[in-house]
DNA sequence: TGCACTTGTGAAAAACCTGTAAACAACGGT
DNA sequence: ACCGTTGTTTACAGGTTTTTCACAAGTGCA
């Protein structure tokens, strides 16, 4: 396959969940935990809207209690730290009244 | 089957109720959760004259008041964004004194 | 055609939801 | 005990959606 030609604009985020590291362009991101697990799951299911119940059981292990934004909060630091590395990509776009959709393309 | 041929006519639009979302030629139309809601209650029932009680309860859970109009807002509402997606397609056509129906053909 | 009634739709107001900083708590290491 | 880090909760500004209203346009019938 071609490597040197324009550039890459894709694989440049690379998540490895048994490894508990995202890297990009090669260099880790230095998350915490929630973070990458926030990350790993919403990573896991491109395209895909999840709710805020189903990213919340999948991270914190339970379904959130009424007015949790713990969800929000972290959905907030991963788009901080995903956009000091990659600041041109949108990686998570929010579904409102709904939740969060992670997508690599548009 | 053939695929190449002059261009597909039908099945371009696609209703997703478990994952919240609509999608036409592939791309995910943006909706709210009511104009959502509202496209797939009719969507559910093609053919099918809904009156205005049918579709408020299904999209508000309850019957509409009195001279309630928010089921022919959100009609409006998604016809545009409909309409936008399939310029030359008709979904959902109106059914005086009665209510709406959705039909993906005539 | 004229009238009464119904529907379409833009726009303002109200309600609701999300983004994010900051306060606070918990914990491990020194 | 103090410090740095992570996790949790709260508060508030800003944004989006929902609701409501008003009027234009359409429909059907005598």
């Amino acid at each position: 396959m071609a490597v040197g030609g324009a550039f890459e604009k894709t694989g440049r985020l690379e998540v490895r969940p048994e490894e508990h590291a995202a890297l990009v362009d090669g260099r880790p991101l230095s998350l915490t935990v929630r973070e990458l697990q926030l990350l790993v799951t919403l990573w896991s299911n491109p395209q895909r809207i999840l709710t805020r119940e189903e990213l919340h059981t999948s991270v914190w292990g339970t379904p959130p209690r009424r007015d949790d934004r713990s969800v929000d909060v972290y959905v907030s630091r991963l788009r901080a730290k995903l956009g000091a590395a990659l600041p041109d990509q949108k990686l998570i776009y929010t579904h409102n009244g709904i939740g969060y959709r992670f997508s690599p393309d548009g």
